[in-house]
DNA sequence: CTCCAATCGCAACTAAGGTAGCTTTAGTGT
DNA sequence: ACACTAAAGCTACCTTAGTTGCGATTGGAG
């Protein structure tokens, strides 16, 4: 997405150092306290090259953003749908409450309601995490515990949708058991052939 | 949540012009584009004023929402819980295609992302809704057609997640059959005995 | 009707976000 | 090694967001 025209050295350090800081400024103020001038100063790049490289806040979460799709993602296998539906959302909504992770991954959905570019680099990140995640649905089907008509992707995203919608946009707590409902809700639906 | 000590007169007029000026003004420009002193020009009122009884943007927009929240709201009634939940999911995803109120809604939900205050009043507004929605449900109970254990809200959630996953978070389109599935999904899951 | 407190309007100010023009540094091809 | 140029650094500046102190209005109680 981005065009790097010297690949080799210094740019690539800069925006190393640029999307480490973005990512640690992330962790410890969240969306909301994230500013250009904070990200320069932590990574040691002046604030000048950080707005001509990214222009905004939004730009530097959707950069850190694509550096996050990388990471590498469990996928649950228990031995059947049930339970591996139940570790996918499961995996979900424990990221988001980790003190850690929590901030960090918030911010993306914050940033990529402000900024269409941040849009595209979510969608792309859920499509890629979706796609994974779909593997355990196929298992299912291959068991036979699901019809040959399920399309995993679509039962992955009912499943975790509740999640994301009771945190950003109902805001209402959202329990275990809650993401255990989700997840037999999906699956329910799935064997009565509606997905 | 607003403690207004001379309720008559001009306090009241103030308010209430800032709360048009400030739903006119995310209509058109939608909620990046509002700020408080495009609110307090079109209003009418100084922006002084503006500072010191919304403070922020997001409060204003937290103001104006519980305004939309006495609106009221239609619940369809078409014989049967299928039809009536559909009905429901696509009220709520045409709302926010609507080139009127979509970006307003829009706007409600990206403020409470950014402002505890507008996360409290958003998620006030759902519950109200959503005991309202929730009818569909209680009526197919009545009728026999779902058991009688089911939580007719967490059906209602259940439903209308996936289309504010999709819009959102995920930020993909999303078509009325899409939102007709995911009713039906949580019909099935309702009628399985999950919900 | 009169007084008082709440609230608004106003102008001047501070701070922060963001931009422009120029200089310097350092990859990259010869 | 050398020259070329993309990209980073730096300073100075501009614009916008938000604050402060004070005087002017205005509801509302007695």
């Amino acid at each position: 997405m981005e065009v790097i025209k010297r690949p080799g050295g210094r740019s690539a350090r800069v925006r190393d150092a640029v999307r480490r800081a973005t990512l640690a400024e992330l962790g410890e103020h969240g969306f909301r306290g994230l500013t250009v001038d904070n990200v320069a100063e932590r990574s040691g790049v002046h604030k000048t090259t950080v707005y001509r490289r990214w222009g905004t806040v939004e730009g530097l979460v959707a950069d850190a953003l694509e550096l996050a799709a990388g990471e590498p993602w469990p996928i649950p296998d228990t031995g059947t749908v049930q339970g591996d539906l139940r570790g996918v959302v499961e995996l979900v909504r424990s990221g988001f409450e980790d003190p850690e992770l929590g901030p960090v991954s918030s911010a993306f959905v914050a940033a990529a309601m402000q900024s269409p570019e941040a849009a595209r680099a979510l969608r792309a990140f859920f499509e890629a995490r979706h796609d994974q995640s779909a593997q355990v649905v196929r298992r299912g089907v291959e068991r036979g515990e699901l019809p040959v008509t399920v399309d995993a992707r679509e039962v992955i995203r009912v499943a975790v949708a509740p999640v994301y919608y009771r945190l950003f946009v109902a805001h209402e707590p959202v329990s275990r058991d809650d993401a255990d409902r989700a997840a037999d809700a999906a699956l329910a639906a799935a064997r009565a052939g509606v997905l």
